[in-house]
Order: C-alpha cells, then sequence, then structure tokens
DNA sequence: CGGTTTTGACCAGCGC
DNA sequence: GCGCTGGTCAAAACCG
C-alpha cells in the first residue's frame, strides 16, 4: 500500500520528468526564482498539487517519500548521478540536482522493490498453484473406497479420517518438543513445506520410548520383527549417522509388492550376508545390506508372504550414510519421513492405534504394525492401481523394471538412473508385469507421490486431528529426488 | 582375482 | 536355566 502509493508517486513525477523535458528549461528561463522553483519542483514530484506547498510541507513529503529514513535535502551525495531527466541535471548551481536524483533514485528503489516483490508474490501464487493442481490430481486419483476401514479407523483412532487434508498440517502434527526441520521458502508460504527430516535426536528419544511400548501383536503382518540386532551394529550406528540425519534404526518400513521377482531394485547396491529360513515361512529370509557404501548401515530383509508367495515383503532400516542415486532417494525420502513420523509424532498418539491395520482411505498402502518390537509401518502395494490408483494404469506393466525404467509412467522424467540406461517405451511395452511393480515404480518415481505416500503412511498413525483444507489441497511438496537437501536417511525401496 | 553369494556357526534376547 | 528364534559373522564356494 505504502509502497503502492509511492510507485504512484513516482511514476507520476516519472512521466514528469520523462515528458516534461522543458521543465528545466523553464525553470532555468525563471532565473530570478531559482530558488523557489525547485524547491516547486519536489512538490511537482511527489504531489499532484504542484502549487502552494510550503517548503516544510515539501520536507514532511520527503519524509513520508523516503523508503527508510528522512532525507536532508543539503546532503550532497557526492555522486555525480546522471538521470534521464536531462534537463533537471543542467541546474548546476545548487543542491536542488542533488535532491532530484536522490528522489528519483528512492523511487526507482522502490519502484523496483516494488516490482520484486510482485513478481515475489506472483511466484509463490504460481508455484502455490501448481502445487495445489498436482495435489488436486493425486486426490481425484485416489479411490473412494475403504470406507469400511475407514469407519474402523474412526474408531480407532478417535477421530475423523478426512481423505482431503493438508499434509502440512499432518507434518506438524509432532510433539512441540521436536523440531521439523521445514525449508521454508524466502516468502511466507505455509503450504509450501519440504519433507525435510528432523535431527537424529528426536529419533533416538522417541525410539527408546516407543522401542519397548510396542507390544501388541496382531499376527497378520508379515512385518520383520527386530527385537535385537547385533551389539556390534548398535555400537556403530551413532557414528554412521551422517549430522543432522536422523537415526532411524529403530523404526522400519515395509514394503509388501506382489512381484514374481526374486527381489525388487531401486538403483541402490545390495550385498547378501545372510539367510535364514524364517519360523512359520517355508520361504526363507534373505539378509542384505548396503554396498554402496562402506560402513552403510541399511539393510533391508526380503521375504515372501508365507500365504502368498507372490507377496515379496521387504523390510528396510537404518541410515545410508552416503549420496543415493535418485531412484533410491525419493522412497528414501518418502519412508524417511515415514518413519521420523513413525517415531516421532505418534508419541501422544499411538496408544489410540490398534496394532491392526488401519489403512489411509486415501492412499491404501500405509499399515502400522507395532507387532514387532519396533514400529514399523507397511506399505502394502499389493492392491494394485486398477482400484486405488486408476491414473496409474497402464497398458503393460513391466517385471523386474528397475524402478528408474519407468519414469514416464507419471510423465515425470526425473528418475534416469545414472548408471542404468532408461527402457525405452517400446521395449517395455514388450514386457509384463505385476501391477504392484508398476505402482511402486510410480511411487518411487514420483517425488509428489512419494511424498503423499508417506503423508498416507504418517497418517495412518498419527492419531491427531485432520486439518481439512478447504481447497482439497494436499500441500505435501517434498523434497526434489536428487537434490542434495536430504542426507538420506533410513531407508530406500529397492526392487533387484 | 576381486566381489558376491551361500551356508553353517555363533550370539543375544525372550518365553517358558 | 534352557530352548527357541532372529540376526549376524565369516569362511568357503561361486561367478564374471
Amino acid at each position: 500500500m505504502d509502497q503502492q502509493g509511492r510507485e504512484l508517486v513516482f511514476m507520476h513525477s516519472g512521466d514528469f520528468l520523462r515528458q516534461n523535458p522543458g521543465v528545466s528549461d523553464h525553470l532555468n528561463d525563471s532565473s530570478s526564482g531559482v530558488h523557489t522553483q525547485p524547491t516547486i519542483k519536489e512538490v511537482d514530484f511527489f504531489s499532484t498539487d504542484r502549487n502552494g506547498k510550503s517548503p516544510s510541507e515539501h520536507q514532511e513529503m520527503k519524509i513520508n517519500i523516503g523508503s527508510s529514513s528522512l532525507v536532508d535535502s543539503s546532503i550532497d551525495t557526492g555522486l555525480n548521478l546522471s538521470t534521464s531527466s536531462s534537463g533537471i541535471s543542467k541546474i548546476a548551481n545548487g543542491k536542488e540536482p542533488n535532491n532530484n536524483k536522490l528522489s528519483v533514485l528512492r523511487g526507482e528503489l522502490g519502484r523496483v522493490h516494488d516490482e520484486n516483490m510482485k513478481l515475489r508474490k506472483l511466484l509463490v501464487q504460481t508455484t502455490k498453484s501448481y502445487k495445489d493442481l498436482q495435489a488436486q490430481l493425486l486426490l481425484v486419483a485416489m479411490p473412494k473406497q475403504r470406507q469400511g476401514c475407514r469407519v474402523e479407523q474412526k474408531g480407532e483412532l478417535n477421530d475423523t479420517p478426512t481423505p482431503v487434508m493438508s499434509a502440512h498440517h499432518l507434518m506438524d502434527h509432532r510433539p512441540s518438543d521436536i523440531p521439523l526441520d521445514v525449508n521454508e521458502p524466502s516468502v511466507s508460504d505455509d503450504k509450501t513445506p519440504e519433507l525435510v527430516v528432523c535431527p537424529a535426536n528426536i529419533m533416538e528419544k522417541k525410539s527408546k520410548i516407543l522401542g519397548k511400548r510396542a507390544s501388541i501383536d496382531d499376527g497378520t503382518h508379515q512385518t520383520i520383527s527386530h527385537s535385537r540386532g547385533s551389539p556390534k551394529l548398535e555400537q556403530e550406528k551413532p557414528d554412521e549417522q551422517v549430522p543432522g540425519v536422523v537415526s532411524f534404526s529403530k523404526a522400519r518400513v515395509s514394503v509388501r509388492a506382489r512381484s514374481e521377482a526374486p527381489s525388487i531394485s531401486d538403483g541402490c547396491q545390495w550385498r547378501k550376508y545372510g539367510q535364514k529360513m524364517a519360523n512359520g515361512n517355508p520361504c526363507p529370509r534373505a539378509y542384505y545390506r548396503c554396498a554402496m557404501a562402506v560402513g552403510c548401515p541399511v539393510r533391508k530383509q526380503v521375504q515372501r508372504c508365507a500365504e502368498d508367495n507372490t507377496i515379496l515383503i521387504t523390510t528396510y532400516e537404518g541410515n545410508h550414510n552416503h549420496p543415493l542415486p535418485p531412484p533410491a532417494t525419493a522412497m528414501a525420502n518418502t519412508t524417511s519421513a515415514a518413519a521420523a513420523m513413525l517415531l516421532s509424532g505418534s508419541a501422544s498418539s499411538r496408544e489410540g492405534i490398534s496394532s491392526s491395520s488401519c489403512f489411509y482411505p486415501c492412499l491404501p498402502m500405509a499399515t502400522l504394525s507395532t507387532s514387532a518390537s519396533f514400529p514399523t509401518i507397511t506399505l502394502d502395494l499389493t492392491q494394485g492401481p486398477s482400484t486405488t490408483m486408476p491414473f496409474l494404469r497402464t497398458p503393460a506393466t513391466f517385471p523386474d523394471l528397475p524402478l528408474h525404467g519407468c519414469p514416464q509412467l507419471l510423465g515425470n522424467p526425473m528418475y534416469v538412473g545414472p548408471k542404468l540406461p532408461a527402457i525405452p517405451s517400446v521395449q517395455l511395452g514388450q514386457r509384463h508385469a505385476s501391477v504392484v511393480e508398476t505402482v511402486t515404480a510410480a511411487i518411487a518415481s514420483d517425488p509428489y507421490l512419494t511424498a503423499a505416500a508417506a503423508a498416507a503412511a504418517i497418517s495412518t498413525f498419527m492419531g491427531t486431528p485432520r486439518i481439512i483444507d478447504g481447497s482439497n489441497n494436499l500441500s505435501v511438496v517434498p523434497g526434489l529426488p536428487g537434490s542434495p537437501q536430504l542426507p538420506q536417511s533410513c531407508t530406500t525401496f529397492s526392487t533387484n
């Protein structure tokens, strides 16, 4: 408002200066009135009333106009600045030209500043609109199903899960003592937080609380319990954490995916270090650790579901202490957020959450299981996209497809692995694949979807009020995959 | 030959 | 205390 006023005044004055080159001539012509005319000229710059202003009034106007402080008209800036109003510069015998220049520059500064502000607002507006559209697209694609689960969730969580919610608010449902590192844009935009995971001490603090708390066993999930670990590992993990990276050693993210392939791959390299026959499961459980960096503590367990051998259950644990390829980064961010919120945000609410499946009505894959000694969030991708994610429907899906091979599923070109070339779409079309892998790939390839999945996963066990965004916005802005903003924490999604 | 996988042994926590 | 189970280690085997 004030700036606008200044701008208007300036424009007026500028136009005056530019479009009235004869002013100075006029001033020069009136040689006898040199001392008064310049003062009047200032009035002309900043007031529509160009007549009858006293010098004191002029000074007061300068106070109002000045962007920062009083500017004494007697100050000689010492700058031999020239302006577009060449006529004014011709007045060489006094302080008034400097005043004029100063005023002009000041006005110009104000105008530029105002333009800058306008552009910023425009940029923010545009960004927000883009995100809103993206969120709406996601929400439109989400199923309107799982009413039963919704009812069940109502009862269990004692609040009303809302399919349309602000993930930002969701993310804010954390204990107040836990800072969530949100990279705010320079211009405040409360709808565009980035999913940046909170510091490590939080996780450790929360995991201590939650570690022994989770004791309910529903017996319905194949989430792998982590009742204990190698003492050696437990000791070395803190040292292996990248500073500022959340320690998710107590949190696990399990992915259930229907796949005929022995495992799934995401560009992360894994080395098998063990295999065991799990109790009650004819299929052995394989143990992998991340081989992308020496000493990386991330591990994963792969096991087929005992009830359905086509379901592959992959459980991830630990934090990467090295950069990840973009495909791995996407899911790492997702699972990091999920694990972070699992550990950090649910302390006050998880008592009210049953250990059994409680699906988020929009995204079907989020399940919390407290059957393990440590909280495990399961992303169930076995539902298939045909009903849950109709927009992911593709004519052909691709088995054994590395996740970075299908960025085109959502038209997202971001995830093209540095090592593995993108698979030509024709070639892809010739391959058959499970629906799950398509969904999996889509999730991993779309940073927004990963964030949404994380949000869904988080919301599954966040027994906090959902805040409905009237604009149907799922206001989550994930960290850009591949961007270095996140020391990769926790998990990666792998489909080898 | 170096890296990976396999596989039996070992360790630790938990339940009875 | 003992057995069970999950998880890890490490040597041997395997592979490119």
